[in-house]
RNA sequence: GGACCCGUAGCCUAGCAUGGACAAGGCGGCAGCCUCCUAAGCUGCAGAUCGCGGGUUCAAAUCCCGCCGGGUCCGCCA
């Protein structure tokens, strides 16, 4: 609904409703900042151009502007009462589906996630990835895209070819979950190789083994990987999060996508040849050194399998956007450039900085993380505690809520900060549901809930939004509401999600004002069918929030 | 050495794309609110040289240059 208004606001601004100087205000529900710009070339006040700017606007064609002031120079726009009745009208008819619109452009696009390295679980700074992929994702459906989800299992690599040593020559334990009993064997391969050129020896021959596809690298590379990402699988699903397939980075030397690619950069003319090796002359992009796509020995690299992929996507996909740590920044701006100059659409990379420990960085080699499943139980315990205190909930739904807790804690937690910003771990706040935390929002929808409960119990209640009833505070949550698409509009031009997070918290805040302010069960009348909307409204809103940052809405808590 | 990212109250963060109305929240601190729809809540108070220095502009947290601090990357690894 804002869209829309937002729309009108620059159609009647006419000549002056430049898109840029259209802007969201604490002042107004929109304003034009254009008399600035102007008074510059017109050596006027802002303030008279401004004056001047409103009384030639043509209000025909409009169905939710209404008054229009110049202030110091902006010209303020609010929404009718029309645009109040439409925004709650449309959120109760449209329920589950509000939200939802088609965007600008949107066709299919591929998301590719997580994809971490499938030699042990994952630990919490994967998960910031899955949670950034996931939510994405889940943005783009809304966005009326038609979204895929790519795992790209990194199965061809040494950390992997160590892990099948380990698990060789140790085994694994068979009753632990099966990534971390995989990640016990890489471990104690890394340790046992240290030092011994006879051992790394091996690791490389398994690895040409498992590229030229020998049937007992291929078998033990299968394996592990499999058990790995069983286990990864399961921690996932915990967090709601799922991928339409796992791609294998080994398919691509199989399905001849590695040789297409080979060829195309040979036709381009990009590739030239250094001591028997293949390699992309990468000076053309501005870069200090070049990228080997084959070595002598004729086997491929990470790169090459990637250019495949990409050239996979571009051949299936309209849109594909991929999420990768920071330290992928330089070899994900040559596979932008490579691909290209090759003619290819790049992908579109979201990077998020690291998570790191206070004890420094995290190394899966060394054993040096904090796994997502461990963080996942204790903070389950932290909820488990608080709602042991509800005397009204059985022991099911206890259970049930404290895991919605715990997965939403978490969920927010990572979505909440923007993607460029390093984070470091800290426990006590990964284990506090107050304020802030998606606890609080989660309780600012059960408590929709437990009204809209009360108000049934005493019979059937009538409900009716009346845009001339609404005090401040429930005109500011209704106008909050009807921001939705354009939230999430934002957050994928951006390819930020963090931005929703901090909204949906901001209705939460809002909705709270407003209910500890204005009695909804016993207002009377009118004023009590208004409210009960504006509830029902908003446990709507809420719910449907919660669901696109992955996190269960619950009844009660 | 080169490249990229981050630096906002004691602490964590938003705002930076498109410069504009008093820099916005939370945690922690202090003072209040449960005969009243769930206190995982609400209200109020205190707390900021927006890392530092220049520049552009009528106007800079936001743009440009330099510096400082932290992180990351610069393999015939992935």
């Amino acid at each position: 609904m804002f869209r829309q208004f937002r729309k009108e606001v620059i159609k009647v601004l006419g000549d002056y409703g430049e898109e840029r100087f259209v802007r969201e205000s604490e002042h107004a529900d929109l304003c034009s900042t254009v008399a600035f710009k102007l008074a510059k070339e017109k050596k006027r006040k802002p303030s008279e151009i401004a004056e001047e700017i409103i009384s030639s606007l043509e209000f025909s064609d409009v169905e939710y502007v209404g008054k229009v002031e110049a202030v110091n120079g902006y010209i303020n726009f609010y929404a009718n009462y029309e645009f109040l009745e439409d925004t709650v009208n449309l959120i109760l008819d449209s329920d589950e589906n509000y939200g939802s619109f088609k965007m600008d452009g949107a066709g299919n696009v591929l998301v590719e996630h997580t994809s971490a390295n499938p030699d042990g679980p994952l630990h919490i700074g994967h998960i910031r990835n899955s949670i950034i992929g996931d939510t994405l994702a889940r943005m783009f459906r809304k966005a009326g895209y038609e979204v895929k989800t790519h795992y790209y299992v990194n199965d061809m690599g040494r950390q992997i070819a160590i892990a099948c040593l380990g698990y060789e020559r140790f085994g694994i334990d068979e009753n632990k979950k099966p990534d971390h009993a995989i990640v016990e064997a890489y471990i104690k391969m890394n340790r046992e190789i240290e030092g011994k050129p006879e051992l790394e020896e091996e690791v490389e021959k398994l690895m040409l083994d498992y590229e030229r596809g020998e049937e007992r690298a291929v078998r033990l590379f299968r394996e592990v990987v499999e058990h790995a990402l069983k286990g990864i699988g399961e921690t996932l699903h915990r967090l709601n999060i799922s991928h339409d397939e796992y791609v294998w980075e080994s398919s691509f030397v199989r399905n001849g996508y590695v040789d297409r690619v080979i060829e195309m950069l040979e036709k381009a003319g990009m590739l030239k040849e250094e001591d028997g090796a293949l390699v992309i002359n990468m000076k053309r992009f501005g870069y200090e050194k070049d990228v080997v796509v084959r070595r002598k020995n004729g086997t491929t690299l990470y790169v090459t399998r990637d250019l495949a992929y990409h050239l996979w996507k571009n051949e299936n996909f309209e849109n594909f956007v991929n999420v990768l740590g920071a330290d992928h920044k330089l070899i994900g701006r040559q596979l932008q450039d490579v691909l290209k100059a090759l003619g290819l659409k790049p992908p579109e990379i979201v990077f998020f900085e690291f998570v790191s420990l206070p004890e420094g960085s995290m190394s899966t080699r060394k054993g040096q993380f904090v796994s997502a499943d461990e963080l996942v139980e204790k903070v389950c315990e932290e909820a488990r505690k608080i709602v042991e205190k509800r005397e009204d909930l059985n022991g099911e739904e206890k259970e049930e809520i404290a895991e919605a807790v715990a997965v939403g804690a978490l969920r927010y937690d990572f979505v909440r900060i923007a993607p460029e910003k390093p984070m470091t771990f800290d426990w006590s706040k990964a284990l506090d549901f107050e304020r802030q935390s998606s606890a609080y929002i989660q309780y600012s929808h059960a408590r929709a809930c437990s009204i809209l409960r009360k108000a049934v119990k005493e019979g059937m209640p009538e409900i009716e939004f009346s845009a001339e009833l609404c005090t401040p505070e429930e005109r500011k949550l209704v106008m909050l509401m009807s921001k939705f698409s354009w939230v999430v509009e934002k957050c994928i031009r951006s390819l930020r999600p963090n931005a929703f997070a901090d909204y949906l918290m901001d209705i939460a805040a809002a909705f709270n004002d407003f209910y500890s302010k204005n009695p909804v069960i016993k207002a009377e009348g009118e004023v009590r069918m208004h409210r009960l909307a504006i509830v029902d409204a908003c446990r709507i809103v809420l719910r449907n929030g919660l669901e696109l940052l992955g996190i269960r809405a619950v009844e009660k808590m």
